[in-house]
DNA sequence: TATGAATGAGTCTTCATTCAT
DNA sequence: GATGAATGAAGACTCATTCAT
C-alpha cells in the first residue's frame, strides 16, 4: 500500500532489518486479528505477521500497547475513509441524498463495519480506550455540523452506529431509500422550542 | 429471588442440596462478570458465586456452555424489562411521547445498557450467539410494529441501539426532548413511494 | 519421616492425593534449592520434588509465597536444632565451655550453616523477610540471656554469625579452643561503667 | 570523578570514544545494582550506565564476566577504604580504642556494609568467587596481625563481619563502647596453653 | 568499533478440564 | 451427586546472546 520505494535492489526479504516495516506488519496483523474478533495473543499476532514470537514483545512493551497500536491503525484507516467521505459530501453542496448515499456505502463495507465494531468493543471494555471510539463520533459530528445542528449531528452519528451494528448482526440487506429518508429526517429535526410549527 | 420455598424439609445451608438454585447462582455470577467486562473463567465465576470450583464444571460441560447460559440470563432480564415497557406503552394507546419516555428510561439505566452491550459484543464476536442479540431487536420491532411500519420499526430499533452505545461511551447526559423528537420522526417516516408530498 | 501410617495397602505412590505430603515435598525441595544456592524457579522446584510443574503453582500462589514457605521450613529446622542446644546447655548449669562446645558443633554442621546463610541472604535481599533471620538472632539472645547481659548476648550472637559465615567461606577447620575462649570472653565482658576495675 | 582531563583533544560527547571510561561506567552501574540487591541484567546495567544495550556485551563476554568485574570494583572500593583505616590505625600506635573506633565507623557506613554483604552473598553462592570475599578477611587479618596473634585476628575479623550483618538486619543503633570492649577482649585473648594464669 | 535489531529459550502464572474420592 | 486436587497447555513477558550493519 505504501509507495514501494524499494529502489532497484532486491525486493524479497522485506522487513528483515527494516524496523519500520516490521513494526507495521505486527501492528497490522494485530489489527486484522482484532477485526476478526479472535483473542489477541502474542503468538497469534506473530504467526499472522510471519515474525518470530520475540518480535512482538520487542516492538511493544506489552500486549496492551500492541492492542492500542492496532486499534490506532484501525482508527486511522477509518479516518482516511472518512476524509474521503467528507471530500465528496463537501462537493455535493449540502445535498442530504449524497450524504445518505455515502453512509450507505459505508454500511455496505463490512470490513469497515467490523473495524468500527472492534474499536467500539475495545472502547466498551476498556475505558482508557474510549478516546479511540470517540474520534469516530467526533469526525461524524464535524462532518455533519455543516448541515445541521450539533445535537442533530449527534443523533445521526448514533443512528449510523446503530445501523452499522445492525448490518453486522442481521444479514438482510439494507434499504438505501429508507436509510436516506431516516437520515434526512434526523438532520431536519427542529431545535427545541420551534417544535412543530 | 430467594423466596424460601424450601417446603417442609430441613434447614439446609442454602442452595446446598438445591441444584437449581446453585446452577442459577453460577449463571448469575457469570452474567455479572460478563457485564463487568472481565474475563470469564471458572475460578472467577466460582468465587463470585460462592460455590466450589468443581461446581462450575459439574453444572456446565464447558466454559462455552456456561457463557451461553449467562448470556441467556442477560437476555431474559432484558426481555422482562421489555415486557414491562410494552405493557406501559400499550396503555398509552399509541402516544409516541410515552414510547420515547420509556426508551429514555432504558437509556438511563446503565446496568441494562451494559448488559445489552455485553450481549452485543458476544454476538459480534461469536456468530453462533447472534440469536441472542437478535432477540432484542425482534422484541423492539414487535413492540413498535403496532405503531409504525416494520421498516421504520427497524430503523428505530437500530437508532436506540446506537444511542445506547453512545450513552455508554460518551458521558454527557442525553437530551430527552431531542430523543423524543427523533423517535417520533423515525416512526412517522413515510413508506417508499409516498415520499414528500 | 512421618510415621508411615499407610495402613496395610500399597505404600508406593506416596503423595498422590495426599495434599499435605505434597505441599511439604514442594516446600522441602524449594528449601533444598535455596540451601544449595541456586535460583529458585518453579521448574527446578517441581523437578526436585518430583511433581508436575502445575503443582508448584497450585499450592503456592506465587514464587514469593513458595520462597517464604521454604525459608520458614529452614527456620523451623534451625529452631528445632536450637531447642536441642538450649536443652543441653540448660543441663550444663552455666558452664561456658558447654555452650562453646555446642556452638562449635553448630559451626561444624555445614548444612545448618548453609541453611542459615540462605536465610541471611534472603533477609538481606528482601526486607520483608527480615523477621526470619531475626528469629535466629532472638533465639540466640534468649539462650544466652540466662548467662550474660543482653548486650553481651547480642555480641556473642553476632560473633557466632560471623564465625559461621567464615566457616563457610574459608575452609580451614575451626579451632575449638580459640572459639571457646572467645565466647567466654565476650560473655564476661563488663557492662559499661565497670570497665576494668 | 568526571575531572575533564580530556587533554587537548576535541570536545567529545563524554565517554564516547573513551572505551576505558565506558567500561568503567558499565562496571560501576553493575556494582550499584548489585549493592541494591536487584537482579543483574544487561538491560538494567545499560540503562543505569546510560550506554546502549550493545555496549554491555561488547565490553564483557557474558553476564558472569560483567558480574565479576562489578564485584571486583566493589572489592577494590573496600580495599581503598581499608587502606585508609590501616593508615590511621598505624598512626595510633597500637591503641585498640582507635581500632575499635575505626571499625565502628565502618559499621555505620551502610553503603560499605551493603557492598560487603553483596560480596559475601556472591561468594556464598558461587564458590569461584570466594576469593573476593576472602580478600576482605585477609586484609583484616593483616591489619590486625601487627597487634595480636593470627588466630585472634581471625576471630576479630569474623566478629566484625557478624556485627556488620547484624547492623544491616537489625536497625537498633550500635553501641560504640560495647563494640570497643569486645574487640579489645578478642584481641587480648591468650593463646592456647597460656590460658588464665 | 559499536550498536540496535532480533530471537528462542526459559520464567512466572493462569486456566480449562479431568478425575479420584 | 459433588468437590478439591491435579496437570499440561498456553499465555505474557524477560533476557542473554548473536549478528547485521
Amino acid at each position: 500500500m505504501p509507495a514501494p520505494s524499494d529502489g532497484p535492489d532486491q525486493a524479497v526479504p522485506r522487513s528483515r532489518r527494516d524496523p519500520v516495516a516490521r513494526r507495521r506488519a505486527i501492528t497490522q496483523a494485530a489489527a486484522d486479528l482484532l477485526v476478526e474478533g479472535g483473542d489477541l495473543t502474542h503468538r497469534r499476532v506473530a504467526d499472522r505477521a510471519g515474525v518470530p514470537l520475540g518480535s512482538t514483545t520487542y516492538y511493544f512493551a506489552d500486549l496492551g500497547e500492541l492492542r492500542e497500536a492496532a486499534l490506532n491503525l484501525l482508527a486511522e484507516g477509518l479516518d482516511e475513509a472518512f476524509a474521503e467521505t467528507r471530500q465528496q459530501t463537501a462537493e455535493a453542496d449540502g445535498d442530504p441524498d449524497v450524504l445518505a448515499s455515502q453512509l450507505y456505502d459505508y454500511l455496505c463495507d463490512r470490513d469497515r463495519l467490523r473495524a468500527d465494531a472492534a474499536l467500539q468493543g475495545a472502547a466498551l471494555q476498556r475505558p482508557e480506550l474510549r478516546h479511540l471510539e470517540r474520534r469516530w463520533a467526533d469526525n461524524m459530528a464535524e462532518l455533519l455540523s455543516a448541515w445541521t445542528s450539533p445535537i442533530n449531528a449527534r443523533l445521526v452519528a448514533a443512528f449510523v452506529d446503530g445501523v452499522g451494528v445492525h448490518a453486522l448482526l442481521h444479514d438482510e440487506p439494507l434499504d438505501r431509500a429508507a436509510l436516506s429518508r431516516a437520515i434526512t429526517a434526523l438532520m431536519r429535526l427542529p431545535a427545541a422550542g420551534e417544535e412543530k410549527k
